[in-house]
RNA sequence: GGUGGAUUGGCCGAGAGGCGAGGCAGCGGCCUGCAAAGCCGUAUACACCGGUUCGAAUCCGGUAUCCACCUCCA
């Protein structure tokens, strides 16, 4: 078995080989906390915890850390007279939590503050300085610059040339020396809170944004780790400077670059200059949390997904499919015992494409053909093919995390009892071929969203 | 201008030199009191033009259109 994973800086596909045996360190950029998170930041974070569930499902030890960022020019720019840029950071961070727990997503082994790792980043700066690669701004600003002509392998995550890159056109030269050094530290402005400054031996002020992340992967991490992750949209500037400046400062840093696709809507990213961002609350009220883990799995990690009119409601009913069969097969297996407890394995088919830079949308395809199988053993009343088939399915379902929904039945016993009479009452009704009755009673609970089946073992009852 | 990516049937979306992934929607049938669910059947799909090959949606060259990034957006 071995787990192929797509490497940015190689462009193709490599075969996963861990620094440690057995183990894997993620490290995976997360949001800055400055505005509440949206489907794309969910689909990124999404994608991570499936891999990283993946390396746990293949036996590995996973160290998986999410960063915050939670000092930035617009968390300043966005805080308020009544609301501080921490207290701004905080509430929003906690909204990103939110929605991720709602979706399922593993909480990171550990999730660092930028704010609580100053001390590592003044150090990584002078490191920097000190070896050459770093200045301090020629003019009065405090800021301090990754020197890019010293690093001559500047660009090669990108696979750019320093030549060819431009400068912003409205780009402010400041104190650089070439308009392509970016900045490491950010001296105090006058107009910015004392809160958001630290002292530096060049002088107070707040880290630059990449220097946040490389500070923080090596502190967690050490100086080589296995996996950096992150948006599509990251990779340049801000890897392609954390890269430079890590290895500038003598670090192995990542060994491999995994980026995830971005979300469109109708075709474009979504931008708050376009004011087509589809948040995660929005999403999130619409349909149930495995329906919006269904949809964002349901485009390789690599592609652009994009959010037409009628995704949200072909994944729900896509995954009703799987877990419908999950509700007739446990039924029909009542009572069986080799269906309670443990789960097999996924199968072969599933796990090829999981291992192959991790093909959800392929080991999806798996789960639905054995769905498949699995209904066509149910129609056939064969149960061991059936207590087969269900068995993989659940360990898929598993893997996934598409199996939190049907349990709300079970648990609501008063109103299974309610059901249960009602079913009953319409069952004389059939009875005595009274359709009318019958109709009415089904149609009624139809309007109040609960669902009735007639199926060959009797009526059913389902919410949703 | 530079770098990278995309273009697959009504829709979404994998794959990949020869057997038409999967889902959603549709149509026909089975089942059903009727539904629903399920099952069976059902598609001259691979942007365009050339080339390589016994064979190309897949490789090569070109064209078109679209997208992302190019100093602080997952």
């Amino acid at each position: 078995m071995t787990i192929r994973l797509y490497d940015t800086r190689d462009a193709e596909l490599r075969d996963f080989v861990p620094l440690v045996p057995g183990a894997v360190s993620m490290y995976v950029c997360g949001p800055t906390v400055q505005s509440s998170p949206h489907v794309g930041h969910l689909r990124s974070a999404l994608n991570y915890d499936i891999l990283r569930r993946w390396f746990s499902y293949r036996g590995f030890a996973v160290t998986f850390v999410r960063n915050v960022t939670d000092i930035d020019d617009k968390i300043l720019a966005n805080a308020s007279e009544h609301e501080s840029w921490w207290a701004l950071a905080y509430r929003i961070e906690l909204e990103f939590a939110a929605a991720y727990r709602s979706l399922g997503i593993l909480d990171p082994g550990y999730e660092p503050r930028a704010t609580a790792s100053i001390g590592q980043m003044v150090e990584l700066i002078a490191s920097l300085i000190e070896r050459g690669h770093a200045y301090v701004a020629t003019d009065a600003s405090g800021d301090v610059y990754f020197d890019t002509a010293t690093w001559p392998s500047y660009g090669e995550l990108t696979r750019q040339s320093r030549e060819a890159m431009e400068a912003a056109e409205d780009a402010d030269p400041r104190g650089k020396r070439d308009p392509r050094d970016f900045a490491l530290w950010k001296g105090q402005k006058p107009n910015e809170p004392a809160s958001a400054s630290w002292p530096a031996p060049w002088g107070a002020g707040r880290p630059g944004w990449h220097i946040e992340c490389s500070a923080m992967a090596v502190r967690y991490l050490g100086e080589s780790f296995d996996i950096h992750g992150g948006g599509l949209d990251l990779r340049f500037p801000h890897h392609e400077n954390e890269l430079a400046q890590s290895r500038a400062a003598g670090h192995g840093f990542a060994r491999y670059w995994v980026h995830n696709g971005l979300v469109t809507v109708g075709g474009q990213k979504m931008s708050k200059s376009l004011g087509n961002s589809v948040f995660a609350s929005e999403l999130l009220s619409e349909a149930s949390p495995m329906a919006v883990r269904y949809l964002l799995g349901s485009a390789h990690y690599r592609s652009t997904l994009d959010l037409g009119p009628n995704a949200l409601a072909e994944a729900r009913a896509a995954l009703e499919r799987v877990t419908g069969f999950v509700t007739r097969a446990q039924r029909t297996l009542a009572g069986r015992p080799q269906i309670a407890d443990e789960l097999p394995l996924v199968p072969e088919g599933f796990a090829a494409a999981m291992d192959d830079d991790l093909n959800v949308p392929q080991a999806l395809a798996v789960l639905h053909e054995t769905v498949g199988f699995g209904n066509l053993a149910l129609e056939s009343r064969d149960l061991e093919a059936l207590a087969a088939r269900a068995g993989e399915v659940r360990a898929m379902v598993a893997v996934l995390v598409l199996d939190s929904v049907p349990e709300a039945r079970d648990s609501n016993q008063a109103l299974d009892a309610v059901m249960q009479l009602v079913i009953e009452r319409r069952a004389a009704a059939r009875a005595l071929n009274d359709w009318t009755t019958a109709d009415r009673i089904r149609d009624t609970l139809t309007a109040a969203g609960i669902s009735l089946e007639d199926g060959p073992d009797g009526t059913h009852w389902s919410m949703q």
